[in-house]
RNA sequence: GGCCCGAUGGCGGAGUGGUGACGCAGCGGAUUGCAAAUCCGUGUACGCCGGUUCGAUUCCGGCUCGGGCCUCCA
């Protein structure tokens, strides 16, 4: 289950300043907010054209982490990510065709249809990764009359129309690209430019349908037919429902070369001044495989339920995000998600032990100055931008410090899971069994046969149940006598 | 070509001007009919060459290697 933002109330005693990386200055600042109390947030969402892949997720992962280190630190929280579905291109600046267009018209789907999917597909995967819920999700052609009102009120000062659409120009406003720390005007001439920009860096803020073609997705607008750029959505949509300036605008690092700029262009051009439109601008590093980030027009990605169908847990992603800083790159291997899982699985059954313990305490004790420690820790490693990794190690000491008392020592476990966000009060061991898609054999028919063992080993017939134990692991069971869960699928990935 | 980042044990990944977290794997022990699972314990690392310093993995410079962005991407 998700919490809601409204109850996530404060529960901390947390007291050090949180500092967080600021892409703008390229350095960790002490964040305070624009109103007092509250943090309102904006985080570049999915294009839906397509499944998201577990890369992807990572930014989400990010982001619910600041969400949730906010909420922890008693901010009352306004997050809205958007969902774009409509307006990016597959290729060349402008020129390109539509995503979405493109994938309607390979699986011949309306692009709503497509967009629809998609968008739940994403949705799936937030809640299978503990993301909390935004306050709200917003969808970008639901304010394309917005955006056309922007469009209009930033269109004499910053824009010139061509044939292929209205552009901005980004000589109209200071410093930009400041954020890319790029000379954006010079370089190889990869990219296709289109015939008539001022500077190789100004971008479309509507683009016009061509001359005798029609899209599925296309508005009325004073500069013909057409759709709106990819840029102008993030910049309407975070004003309309944060206002400017708000507090932290997040995205992948992808974004703070040339979508996040022209959104800081667009936001200097409505407002008037110079300001970015956001104080911190926060970025995500990608999760790479072997072969580099990952990339979907690369064809084959790793989907989330890729990893459900070959029984992995889906947290166990999450822990492994939470493992790394969130501005690092992580190597994606299957090993590496398997030791996530091992590494959940182990504290998920320490939890266990810890609640029943809290069933049979008896009254309650003073409290220990190792508690105090562990949370000041916590605090000191969350603080120094959102270091998840020194966390975990947290946790599990928490979880082995077994003669201090139960009640204490679950009150800071209920605290750490807050920003960890592995639902550890209710994910079981159970849960977190190997659910391979493809087996053999039903878990009834492991449950029998293994009666059968049990009651060959008490009549001390040590054949029969070891002929038991064989069959089944031909069968991809492993048997644990010892262990509640009693069996376990091996894992082969 | 331009801009930027990184290099830590078998793998992943924190951190620090002076005993180098942690996880997974490995190894040892407890437990087990034998195993497995679990619990406890445990070895191994800071790319290369200089400089600064009493002392550098940590700061500075160079080198090598790797990666990212400059085109849609989280």
């Amino acid at each position: 289950m998700n919490e809601t933002t409204e109850n996530m109330a404060a529960v901390s005693t947390a007291s050090r300043p949180l500092m967080l990386f600021n892409s703008l200055t390229r350095t960790q600042e002490v964040f305070t907010p624009v109103h007092e109390g509250e943090v309102r947030v904006y985080t570049c969402g999915p294009t839906v054209y397509n499944y998201p892949h577990i890369g992807n997720m990572r930014a989400y992962v990010f982001a619910d982490l600041l969400g949730r280190t906010l909420s922890w630190k008693g901010y009352k929280l306004t997050h809205v990510i958007n969902i774009t579905d409509v307006g990016h291109l597959t290729d060349d600046g402008d020129a390109g065709e539509d995503k979405l267009e493109k994938a309607a018209a390979e699986r011949a789907q309306s692009i709503w249809d497509i967009a629809r999917h998609y968008t739940e597909a994403y949705w799936e995967d937030i809640k299978a990764l503990n993301i909390r819920q935004p306050a709200h999700w917003s969808i970008a052609t639901d304010y394309v009359p917005q955006m056309i009102e922007y469009a209009k009120a930033i269109a004499d000062k910053h824009c010139y129309e061509l044939d292929s659409g209205l552009y901005f120009d980004v000589s109209t406003v200071a410093d930009y690209g400041r954020l890319a720390r790029a000379a954006t005007e010079e370089g190889e001439g990869r990219i296709d430019t289109v015939e008539g920009k001022r500077n190789a860096a100004d971008f479309a803020i509507w683009r016009k349908t061509p001359p005798g073609e029609s899209r599925q997705m296309e508005w009325d607008s004073p500069w013909g037919k057409g759709a709106p750029g990819w840029h102008l959505e993030c910049s309407v949509m975070s004003e309309a429902l944060l206002g400017l300036p708000f507090d932290i605008h997040t995205g992948g690092i992808d974004h703070r070369e040339i979508h996040h700029p022209n959104e800081i262009a667009q936001n200097q051009a409505h407002s008037g001044c110079d300001h970015s439109g956001a104080q911190f601008w926060m970025h995500n590093n990608f999760l790479i495989d072997r072969s580099g980030k990952m990339s979907k027009s690369s064809g084959e990605f790793l989907r989330l339920q890729l990893l459900i169908d070959k029984g992995i847990h889906p947290l166990a992603y999450r822990l492994m995000c939470m493992q790394a800083h969130y501005r690092s790159e992580l190597e994606f291997s299957w090993d590496n998600l398997i030791a996530a899982l091992t590494r959940l699985k182990r504290i998920v059954m320490g939890v266990e032990r810890l609640k029943e313990r809290l069933e049979t305490a008896q009254g309650a004790k003073p409290p220990h100055p190792k508690i105090a420690e562990i949370r000041d820790q916590l605090d000191a490693a969350i603080s120094n931008d959102l270091n998840s990794p020194p966390v975990i190690p947290l946790l599990e000491e928490l979880l082995s410090l077994k003669k201090i008392d139960a009640a204490k020592r679950m009150e800071l476990l209920q605290e750490i899971d807050l920003l960890l966000g592995l639902g550890l009060e209710t994910l079981t061991r159970t849960d977190l069994r190997l659910r391979p898609k493809s087996v053999s054999i039903s878990e009834t028919e492991i449950e029998q046969k293994l009666d059968l063992r049990q009651q060959a080993k008490s009549a001390k017939d040590f054949a029969a149940a070891d002929a038991i134990r064989d069959e089944l692991m031909a069968q991809g069971v492993e048997l644990m006598d010892g262990d509640p869960l009693r069996w376990e699928w091996s894992i082969k990935i």
